[in-house]
DNA sequence: AACCTTGTTGGACGTTCGTACAACAAGTGC
DNA sequence: GCACTTGTTGTACGAACGTCCAACAAGGTT
């Protein structure tokens, strides 16, 4: 197919990238179903044998994956808040509303993380990965949420609520975008996080 | 194993049924890397050629497995919402509450859920499926708020944020329950809900 | 220029997969 | 009690799987 040299010689860490992004793209193309061993090293242009070289397994290789998706996820959120500027409503919002934008309200995205939930439990080590990725989310909504002056004891409550409808609105949008668009998903986060943290009125 | 007689003879919609079963203890067990056709024959005490009698192959299986759990989920949703008696606000809060107990806040569910969402993306026909029981959920929800007063322009809006957010308690719930606990998701799904359902303030 | 380290290949191995099919047995009608 | 239908088994087959490893080549060292 190619003139070139039967192999490249690539560093450790490029190599280790360009099976784990080959892997998130068999995994967005086919599911976890056609993720094999021999079908990620296709896509990634190697040979079956070198993925065994960099990591234990395709699990191993799915949790790499997951990692680095949400290390990018995580970068996305910060860049978003960034960008709002110093208003802590601002900066909430613009946390909350990322998701539903590229590049997070992305099927690719959602491709690795199904892969990465449905190992989650028969898997103690994997587990443990989502809930250190879950709480950093978790917490990082906290903090935003003590600058917009939320009361401490509502902090872990309300960002716990605020997380699941994020999640929520974000796993419908990638399941059915036809049913659900970015932009509607979008309002409707803004809308409910503005009701969820107004003071509640009494009831009757 | 047993003295009986090598089989024995089932009405094909219990063998069906008896099918479904087992897939979804094994998806439970092992995730959708353990569900061969071997695996869940073994576990539903059958041949493993009985399997493709029945089905076309593990996608179908798994398939009709959601569909299955889906129809349980509803009873137990309609169940709950029975027995919360007339007040609409009532019957909608256990409309709401119920996804963080029996039988629906059960890991084993959450392995159907996830297998199925790994097949959405890439089967036309699979998403159909995920579309119309996302849709019963969302419309019943829907006729719950209106029968609560909610103007109708919000009813779409407003369903599908409450659906977001059970979703993604139910969702971390079952995934990590030593982070959350059921009690607390229902708590949390109470009180947001009771936010999201109340009127908004003026921004001051 | 000879050498060493190591990323990389390609093929072999045993296992498990989905599928197909002939043989068999449990009901059912007569 | 005999034929017929059909649910069910057991086996066999090719394809794809994960894993291993000797051989090879690229890049750095001396």
């Amino acid at each position: 197919m190619t003139t070139q040299p039967a192999f490249r010689r690539s560093e450790p860490d490029a190599r280790r990238l360009s099976l784990i992004e080959a892997c998130a793209r068999v995994l967005a193309r086919e599911g976890i179903a056609g993720a094999s061993v021999r079908t990620i090293a296709v896509e990634a242009g190697v040979s079956a044998g070198l993925v065994g070289h960099y990591f234990a397994g395709v699990d191993a290789l799915i949790a790499a994956t997951y990692a680095h998706t949400g290390a990018r996820v995580d970068t996305a959120l910060e860049a978003a808040v960034a960008t709002a500027g110093e208003d802590p409503r601002a900066r909430l919002e613009a946390f909350v509303t990322a998701s539903f934008a590229a590049p997070i309200a992305d099927p690719e995205l959602l491709a690795t993380w199904i892969a990465f939930w449905s190992l989650v439990r028969a898997r103690p080590e994997i587990a443990a990965l989502h809930d250190e990725q879950y709480g950093g989310f978790r917490g990082q909504l906290e903090r935003l949420l003590a600058d917009c002056g939320l009361p401490a004891a509502q902090l872990r409550t309300m960002a716990i609520a605020i997380t699941a409808l994020v999640d929520g609105l974000w796993l419908e949008l990638c399941l059915s975008p036809r049913e659900l668009t970015a932009t509607e998903a979008a309002a409707i986060a803004r809308d409910a996080l503005a009701r969820l943290t107004s003071p509640v009125k009494a009831t009757g």
